[in-house]
DNA sequence: TACCACTACACGGTATCACTGAGTACCGGC
DNA sequence: GCCGGTACTCAGTGATACCGTGTAGTGGTA
């Protein structure tokens, strides 16, 4: 799928925020993740820059530790703002797609 | 609602290309149908940029007539590749809200 | 040992889009 | 005459995903 990348536009962030908050996780991971759910675009060069802005804006909690097949990962969680953001995000995804789907439907 | 603008990045569009198919209207009558919809803070200016856009990528057709209430409207109608910029935009949306709510359900 | 693939992160620059704010203009009612 | 509602235009701003490139650690293989 092409030519979604103007779609994805605040929404990506608060997929990388609902997955780290599934579990923790580091940004090589997410990005695969991410592929495998089918955002087949998504590359990691987006995701870190995702993940920078998150840590800046005190959103995660960020351990680094080493890897057995690599450099090492910077692991993330969530924090308390960060499950706050995260909830705001799925509120405003249902709001939006509510009223996506009313347009759709013809209503009013 | 407030946060949607980057949401909204993508969709607006969409949104707009769907009130037109449904009829003919023109630029202030879109505000005010978005605006019913839910999509209290989208303003004129935003509408008319998308309008403009719209009638630069040629996928609408124009016409000028007077108004008994105010200044001449300016009308818009889908053409082929507008019809064809529609579809596409559906099948995004859907393509994009199913990911969504698979990676909601936790599911992979 | 030299090379390559995979893993893992960082960063400067770009394009696109919604939004802002200011301006122009037409109409009717007080 | 003035003000509110209608109706469109346009230059500039900010946020965000994407691109390309660079750096680096690990393991396999020839």
């Amino acid at each position: 799928m092409d030519g979604l990348t103007e779609m994805l536009k605040g929404t990506l962030e608060g997929c990388v925020l609902e997955i780290i908050g599934q579990s923790e996780t580091y940004g090589y991971a997410v990005t695969r993740r991410l592929n495998d759910l089918g955002f087949t675009d998504v590359v990691e060069g987006t995701v870190y820059t995702i993940l920078l802005r998150l840590e800046k804006n005190g959103l995660v909690e960020v351990a680094k530790r080493p890897s057995e097949v690599g450099p090492p990962r910077k692991f993330y969680t969530l924090n308390d703002a960060g499950r706050s953001e995260l909830e705001k995000f799925w509120a405003k995804w249902q709001y939006l797609s509510a009223r996506i789907d009313t347009l759709k439907e013809g209503g009013r």
